[in-house]
DNA sequence: CGCTGTCTTGAGTACGATCAAGTACGGTGG
DNA sequence: CCACCGTACTTGATCGTACTCAAGACAGCG
């Protein structure tokens, strides 16, 4: 009972960290850990076959490797194979905007698509793996298949669904709440331990993520401590009461 | 010289009013007005007349008709095709939080692809049209044309690249200097003028919707009202000074 | 062991929210 | 046509949350 007090530490074991998610052997869609989340979801084995041959993998990026500049021309779809990456835009002030933080599964610069150009920085928090997808060739490919197109759709539509708690008017502990709640539920879908985890993400992040000053997500996050919602150390988080927090986050999360 | 003071009027005559944009006659994507900017862009005649096939119109909403309310099972896309509407949501304090506006040629429910229901309610804004594309129609057809499938993605992308500035860290001024300029841009892009218009939408809504209260954007109006950025009565705004205004929004609109 | 960057904690401040009148507009009915 | 009413908008005064500035604690690392 060093560390972990307060909650049970039955995922403790069994679940991966979110670094380990691409074995290396599993360079393609049909052996992916996250295949079911992804881009792959739903499609029948021979379209799979087909994503695996457009399919550019590399999952040796280290830790604050910028992957994607703001500018850069768009060729394709930028899936997370493993770890955890930031997109953010400087304004010419030099001041940062976070916008989002990118799990195993998930897309990165669908916004792209429209102007052919990438609209943010996206840098790896920790190392990490990613996959690419020629953009024209997975539109040629997702004319053989309902399932491929049917999947891209919700997978866009997830995004612009899960985007919209961030513009709503709460305060700084229901965004804090929300936010540690959406972290554990994404980590829960990939079968990792969504009670005791580690941020990533730095407080300033977290707060440019949140629109609050580093100090706010310091101040919130050590009052959620002492209130026995988590137990925060760090980076180290562990949800103590799900139920309280969401509780707190409950006007937010009614937005999804 | 009575009232477009301080501006041309060059836009005067030949710019349609938002709610005028979608005749009788043109029941379908081949003769609609806004054609060029939804759907329909990019697909040949083959794909045109199927998109008419599967296509149904409703001119005839009237003001503050609620079109969707939250919780619809989904069923297709909506397409605005004329007039105005506002999504939003009420939580359960019966608080409202508008999520946006949408302008002809602009489709409604993305985000309903994904949970198959509606996320939020929309109203119309005054009278206006809109258009359904059945979903699993839509997907059909989508297989037959790679125009029609790049133009959805890019519908897609484009929703979620202009979601991306209202979460930043703005100011009231920066706020509502983008939002003016978002407005007029649409306009100009549907034919409309967008030097002199009328705010189909009340204080309100537009503060809730830009996370700032009612009186602030009233204060805000007035303040650049008479700093000559714009000249606004009730809901009619000229717009004076698009360069302070661009100026102002400048931190904001990098995110574009 | 001291250096560096991140995080935490404290004190004062400011921006926009809230509360509270007051005003203009549009609609309705006499 | 005008008096009336209700709603939307404006304007003013006060308040509160979260920001800013500042200093200190802690961990990681040479």
């Amino acid at each position: 009972m060093d560390k972990a007090r307060g909650v049970s530490n039955r995922h403790q074991q069994e679940s991966p960290d979110i670094g380990r998610l691409a074995p290396k052997d599993a360079l393609r869609c049909s052996g992916c850990a996250v295949g079911g989340l992804c881009v792959a979801a739903g499609s029948d084995a021979a379209t799979l076959s087909r994503l695996d041959e457009i399919l550019r993998t590399d999952d040796s990026i280290d830790g604050s490797r910028i992957v994607i500049r703001k500018g850069d021309p768009f060729n394709g779809l930028i899936a997370v194979r493993s770890g955890c990456f930031k997109s953010f835009t400087i304004d010419r002030d030099g001041r940062e905007q976070v916008q989002g933080f990118h799990f195993p599964g998930e897309l990165i610069g669908l916004d792209a698509i429209d102007g052919k150009r990438h609209r943010a920085d996206v840098i790896a928090l920790g190392s990490a793996g990613l996959c690419s997808l020629d953009y024209s060739q997975l539109l040629q490919l997702s004319s053989c298949s309902d399932g491929l197109r049917d999947q891209l759709f919700r997978l866009f539509s997830s995004k612009l669904a899960n985007q919209n708690w961030r513009t709503g008017d709460y305060t700084a502990d229901e965004r804090i709440a929300a936010f540690l709640l959406d972290i554990s539920e994404r980590l829960e879908r990939r079968g990792c331990n969504s009670e005791d985890f580690e941020l990533l993400m730095s407080r300033s992040d977290i707060g440019n993520y949140l629109g609050l000053a580093t100090e706010t997500v310091s101040r919130v996050f050590g009052r959620f401590n002492t209130n026995g919602y988590i137990t925060v150390k760090r980076k180290r988080v562990i949800i103590d009461d799900r139920d309280g927090l969401s509780n707190l986050a409950d006007a937010v999360l009614e937005q999804l």
